[in-house]
DNA sequence: CTGGGATATGTTTGCGTTACCATACGCAAG
DNA sequence: CTTGCGTATGGTAACGCAAACATATCCCAG
């Protein structure tokens, strides 16, 4: 019991004692067992982050902003990943239960499976926050960026640079985030007086982001086929983007000469595009910080109110694929 | 007692009780408490894997293929990662091992700090499967690819294409693998009995990989400036492959044509690449495997021998940046 | 020199689980 | 009828830790 209130600097420990006993500890490299400690109904400072799939530079920027509020706040990360399939989620986020993590951050989207799960975290008393994952009716902190906000932004931008057709490839209606992005190039095309039209709108586009340059290709050499083709084009992302771009090149386009192309999330290899790529920067890294620092007050008390949606501007990124 | 006998399925449980047992755990919703259970002296089942970032492709085919074989053995995967600090790695295998995780495969690159925690922690008989780190003096398994014959045949090509001038991009001495690279692609040259010239090699290239596209572009641009520059370029990986190949477009000089160029790697991204890139492929999920299957067995005492050094061959892809 | 708070250490208990031992029943062999 | 075995169930203890409580010592005010 001593050696307990050494180790842990609470109670009455004489100078003396506790610096033998944590020599002693040393010595024989001691470790708490924090497992031990949690059946004593202690928090194990843990936190599980759950994410779709890690090879993209989303998760990379989430899990730095997540971290460093963690480390700062004594918690210690545990990722999972579920590759997108949803028993593997399920299976995941339960393993995460199961080790008593103190609170999670699900990174991934939205699936039938997936929603019912947190349901029944949540309501075992599980503190959650979700990212980019907008749930109703569940008692779930949501974090997200402003999709609309960043793709009426980008729409705009091409349209004060004078182009009034203006394509949109990588539609996918399944995908909550590509329809935001979507509504928001529409609303700034509506609202400069330009139709949408259904020709210049190509998809559908499944799967995670990393995999869409060939839908991006495909698309591009779609809308070149055209009798009129666009000479602009929104790209559902930018891997999309730079699909696009390549079939310009192919094509013998010039970029931004002849078509002006465009991507959203700014991912790393935007900036080496040739040309470099202009494109919607998302607040990832910050996302994560708040995801962590809600989750942190949550489990510590700090915060009981009402769960929140809390929405991040994304910024407009101009590069030269859209002006010389 | 019998609750538990009938929820492990050990001893005797009449089959009327067994059933009632379980229909009651699922009514209330019962888990039984790993962490408890672990006090007990029992596996938790759980194994960490430390990643240096998952940014890239690398880590997240590894963990594919760590997750495939620890699935079907019933262990669950945490995931960590360190960011390339060696502060953070500490702390993260800590974090697993205070969490009493069953074992550990470490994909981070050696330093002088995690060599001496892996060390510390396989003298506490944690079991540990390195990949792509090689350590010595440590009862380790390590799991690596053969970089000296991949970038040996890379090397072959380039040479039995023609080329007699042919440029290394990347070389950095501190990078085991990179310098593996440089030493297979160096003994080809020798076997063909051209010389190693050293104004043909460029570097130093600091920092992870996906960070090189702008060394690769600088390189190239080195390179070109000579008298008479390389016909051929081997790049250290194919970021720097990439960022070759925007400097070689950017120079008006025609891939293959002018210069040939190859990377190292095989990243999704290679076969988008304009042209496509000539590369080397590392059998990243198939050593994810592997890693996982001599972590469980080592787990599970099926096996005890020696620990030993796993080479897995790397294959030459040939694609258009270095043929017509 | 006594009472009482501050300081310091020890003892017991229980968290959820399972190994081990004890108990109890039915049935067949001796 | 006893013994012994296979089957079934329950009681108890222990894992490592810390909360709660108990005890012991010291110092100082009254």
């Amino acid at each position: 019991m001593t050696a307990s209130r050494a180790i842990n600097r609470t109670g009455y420990v004489s100078e003396e004692v506790r610096i033998r006993v944590l020599e002693a500890a040393d010595k024989l490299r001691y470790r708490p067992n924090v497992l031990a400690r949690h059946l004593k109904g202690q928090r194990l400072n843990a936190i599980g982050v759950m994410l779709p799939d890690i090879a993209n530079p989303f998760s990379s920027e989430l899990v730095a902003g997540v971290k460093k509020v963690l480390d700062a706040a004594g918690y210690t990360a545990f990722l999972s990943v579920c590759d997108h399939g949803m028993e593997q989620e399920r299976a995941g986020l339960q393993a995460f239960v199961d080790h008593r993590v103190d609170g999670l951050i699900v990174g991934t989207r939205g699936t039938n499976i997936g929603d019912r799960v947190i349901r029944e975290l949540v309501q075992q008393g599980m503190p959650i926050v979700t990212i980019g994952r907008p749930m109703s009716k569940v008692k779930v902190d949501v974090i997200d960026a402003n999709h609309y906000q960043g793709a009426f932004d980008l729409a705009t931008h091409l349209i004060g640079r004078g182009h009034r057709r203006i394509g949109f490839i990588g539609i996918a209606p399944e995908d909550a985030h590509t329809l935001r992005r979507y509504e928001g190039y529409a609303a700034a095309m509506q609202k400069a007086g330009l139709r949408v039209l259904e020709r210049y709108t190509v998809g559908p586009s499944k799967g995670p982001a990393f995999s869409t340059q060939q839908d991006g290709y495909q698309g591009m050499m779609t809308l070149a086929r055209l009798k009129r083709p666009p000479t602009a084009v929104f790209a559902r992302n930018d891997f999309t983007a730079m699909g696009a771009l390549r079939a310009a090149h192919e094509l013998g386009l010039s970029v931004p000469g002849d078509v002006a192309i465009a991507g959203f999330d700014d991912i790393p290899l935007a900036a080496y595009a040739a040309p470099p790529l202009t494109t919607v920067s998302q607040p990832i890294r910050e996302q994560g910080e708040l995801a962590a620092e809600i989750l942190v007050d949550r489990i510590e008390k700090r915060n009981s109110g009402p769960c929140a949606l809390h929405t991040m501007p994304c910024q407009l990124v101009v590069r030269e694929s859209t002006t010389e």
